[in-house]
Parts: structure tokens; sequence; C-alpha cells
DNA sequence: GTCGTGTATCGACGGTCGTCAATCTACGAT
DNA sequence: ATCGTAGATTGACGACCGTCGATACACGAC
């Protein structure tokens, strides 16, 4: 048979891991809403552990566990204040995503 | 201590899970990097399956399996010629990805 | 200091993922 | 029909993930 299908000119390519990085953190249902439920509030405002809970169903720990996903991810930011830890959004990281996909789809 | 900080005003919310899905199919380098091959080609190119192998480093069965991965998720287009599986890109698809971001992060 | 509460972490569980060698399938060539 | 080859699928393996209860940590109230 013909033996003209590879080209055999490329060779090992590096493999993109910082935007499957970013990819595998909304990899999850869960982190989706927790993302589209911190993207729904205004200007100034910000949620905490306990306010995911009930939405969620989920227990705390499990949603602690997703949080921190997100935030080593970058995608979210966390303030302490006093007892509680305040999330919100970080746009720019999302900006940033959105130039990986520009990117990686030229 | 004050009762503060949960609203509890919010019922439970349905979890995204198409866009949690596409986010699946590239949360692997590996996947990433096909993607990336398969964008880098001019209008009318393609890949097959051993075009893959060697610059991934991967066998020929680990290959077939991401591709199928991208293939499920909508990604890329498969057209069989012949005795060879021929990978293209689908541009509408990740036009939809992006949709889907913006409407995530508002 | 002690006590209570919001959050983070630990340990464990079943389930899924990435990988490969081996096998099966489909097609062209002879 | 038989053989060789490209690709898909299967079965297995270790590694990782999502989930929970239990525990540890940090801080405010007292």
């Amino acid at each position: 048979m013909a033996t003209q299908c590879c080209s055999g000119a490329v060779t090992t390519i590096p493999s993109d891991s910082e935007a499957a990085g970013l990819f595998k953190a909304l990899a999850d249902p869960t982190r989706v809403t927790i993302i589209e439920m911190l993207a729904g509030l205004d200007e100034g405002e910000d949620l905490c552990v306990c306010d995911f809970e009930e939405p969620l169903d989920l227990s705390q720990a499990t949603v602690s566990h997703h949080l921190r996903k997100l935030l080593d991810a970058g995608l979210i930011r966390r303030e302490r204040r006093g007892t509680w830890s305040h999330y919100t959004l970080d746009r720019a990281r999302f900006e940033h995503l959105r130039h990986l996909l520009d990117r990686i789809d030229a």
C-alpha cells in the first residue's frame, strides 16, 4: 500500500500544560456553577463558603475543595475577613483564558 | 457570633454540564497539542493518526483514544478516506466555546 | 484563658482518566 | 480469497478526582 500519509517531518512537540491546567479547573459542572454564581454578583459583592453549600447541595468540605481548585488556577480570589473567607471572580484571568483560546485555535 | 454572612435566599442551582464537558475535553496537555497541530494547518489540509504518534511520543492506541475524546466533544471532525482517518478542526465548535465562556463570565 | 463557629485539611471510598500491549476491524493490493 | 496495513477497541494497570465524615485551624465573643 502507498506510504502517502505521514509526512514524518514533524519532531516532538512540547505539550501545552498551562492552557490544559485552566481547562481542567473548569472541567467540572460544580465549578462552572461556582464561577457563574460569582460572575452574577455586582461590583464589590462577594460570596463565602457557606453561600455555596445549599445552592450546590454539597458538604462544606467539598465546596472548600472546589474553591481551592479554582483558587489554585487563579480563576477566583480569596479575601479573609474575620472568620469568613470571601470569594470573588478574577476577571483578568478569564481574559487571559480567552486569549489562550484565541491562540490555540488560530 | 453574628449570622451576617449567608443570605440563604438562593435555592439549588442546576450545574452547567455542557460547558464543563467541553472544558474536560481540553483538560489534557496532549489534547491541547493535538488541537494546536490541527489549528496550524492551512485550509483543506488534515492530519491522520500516524501524523500524531511521533510528535506526541505516544502509542497509536493512546493517540486514537485522545482523538476520540475530541471527536465526542465535537471539537474535531473525522473523514475516512481509504484506510486512513483524516482529522480537521471544527472551528465553529470553538466559536461556540468562546460564546459559552462569554456567558459564564459575564 | 475557654467556647463556639466558619473554614481548611486529612483519610478514605468508589469512579474516572491516561497509558500501553494485544486484539479486532476495515480497506487496498495482489 | 489472502495478505498487509491504518486505525479502533478492549482489558489492564497505576494515578488522579469528587465526595464525604472527621478532625484541625483561626478567629471573635466572653
